[in-house]
DNA sequence: ATTCCGTATTCGAATATTATAATATCCTAT
DNA sequence: ATAGGATATTATAATATTCGAATACGGAAT
């Protein structure tokens, strides 16, 4: 796998779950296997609309599903992966120093200009 | 805000990170603060290209930018968020246990019947 | 002042995403 | 076998995203 298919692809997984809707799915995922006609409930959101995001995350590899009767049971395929990105955008975490930021923007400058012998410029 | 602004809220955070090239210049960031051109040498992708997903990464408040002579630093403003969610994709996270999955299905069905009263279906 | 370099903006075409409506499919119970 | 509930699919229209090309703009050095 190339360097660039990995940011592919992990750009695939962001992008599934970057909607609002999926959001809430997931969350509720996360607590419990829920049918489709249950998340349609609890979410105010239309079934077939429901089955499309479903749809979704599923090619994202995110949930899968599996049938019991007359209803097609969804879960969360990596639990672990889904919660820690559900919870680092809970967490509400400190802003960057800006002073910190200054010191290592000065340190990369200085660093590029030895290592590449520029005339001059860019960080 | 209210429940469904703070889902669009997250929802729009990752939709912002979630683009290969994005994804990569996030990568960067992590490591340290740099100027478009660097940027611009490390990836191979066109400037203005480059300049228009720091300005998404910018409107989603994920990055900050400061000017310094005739370069524009920019550096990560939530470096906890950033690190946190793209650990969430490196670490491989085991896949979920299937029959944990099947119980938990069961008991969320049999609940649901309890509460709502329902002659039948739907968990 | 003019030139060069670093960066941002604008525009356009191609493509993708989204929600809705309509419809189809599958299962279960009668 | 038929009805009704649960789920999926399709088509469509509205909207958004993406990239490249061209261009603009600002700072630094001559």
């Amino acid at each position: 796998m190339s360097d660039l298919d990995r940011f592919e692809f992990k750009a695939e997984i962001l992008k599934a779950m970057s909607h609002p809707v999926r959001l809430m799915i997931l969350e509720e995922l996360v607590r419990n296997p829920r049918c489709v006609t249950a998340i349609h409930e609890i979410l105010d959101v239309r079934q077939p609309n429901i089955s499309q995001h479903l749809t979704i995350l599923r090619n994202a590899g995110i949930v899968g599903s599996q049938k019991d009767g007359a209803y097609r049971c969804y879960f969360l395929r990596r639990p672990g992966l889904v919660k820690a990105a559900l919870g680092a955008l809970d967490k509400n975490w400190p802003e960057a120093n800006i002073d910190d930021v200054r010191k290592k923007f000065k340190l990369a400058l200085e660093k590029r200009f030895q290592q590449k012998q520029f005339p001059e410029r860019s960080p």
